[in-house]
DNA sequence: CATTTGATGTACT
DNA sequence: GTACATCAAATGG
């Protein structure tokens, strides 16, 4: 396969984590994703945007929160695996699972860059749309994160440790200083939990939108 | 630029 | 019935 931008010279000999690396909680992986690479098939992102979501019964924000449904069942699984999720009727996000086996943590990837694979990326964007998609906006949000890797239902529980279909490699990490956090984007309840993660500066961040109750 | 609104699966009250 | 880890199009300034 050739080089197919900057972004796989970057990468070039840089080593997947492995699954030890998701083994803590989502918090403490969460800024160690940051400028790191996520890899599928043609399609690899810079990761600039994440957020850590916590345990069954502790953070009231998480999907986990209430327990195991067939729609989480991934999330109480090992570590290291895609959690993908349909919601709002239209969208898929992926997370990846942290902590071990019986447990419900993960790190929503929220927004990145498009380091490699950016026509076969926008090619997704855009399909059955007459719209055009600039490089920043490929994947700057959740679900077009989830889009533009090609991320759905069928993926989720994959394997993202090597020989996974799904790698995270070293990128470029940005310096201590220039990771910031926050609370958490479009969440209505702990508000206060700053465990939304991103690289201070980078244009691919998504905007923050506090949560707004919806009127009908 | 900002604000509003429609799209509608899944989990829950 | 309501809320939701969202997005894109339409509308107003």
């Amino acid at each position: 396969m050739p080089a197919d931008g900057p972004g796989e010279q970057v990468l070039a000999g840089s080593v997947p984590l492995t699954r030890e690396f998701f083994d803590r909680p989502g918090h403490e992986v969460a800024p160690d994703l940051l400028g790191r690479v996520i890899v599928h098939g043609p399609v690899s992102v810079r990761l600039t945007e994440v957020e850590a979501y916590g345990t069954p019964g502790e953070d009231p924000a998480s999907h986990t929160y209430r327990g195991r449904t067939p729609r989480n069942a991934v999330m109480f699984g090992p570590p290291g695996h895609l959690y993908v999720y349909f919601t709002y009727g239209m969208h898929y996000c992926a997370n990846i699972v942290c902590l071990p086996e019986g447990v419900g943590s993960g790190v929503l990837l929220r927004a990145g860059e498009v380091v490699a694979g950016a026509e076969v990326a926008r090619a997704r964007r855009t399909a059955g749309a007459s719209r055009t998609v600039t490089a920043r906006d490929l994947a700057r949000g959740p679900a077009r994160l989830a889009v533009a890797l090609g991320f759905t239902r069928q993926d989720d529980g994959l394997d993202v440790c090597p020989p996974g279909p799904v790698n995270v490699l070293r990128g470029d990490p940005p310096g201590e200083g220039e990771i910031r956090s926050g609370p958490r984007t479009g969440v209505s309840s702990a508000r206060e939990t700053p465990w939304r993660f991103w690289v201070d500066g980078d244009s691919t961040v998504s905007p923050y939108r506090a949560h707004v109750p919806r009127r009908r």
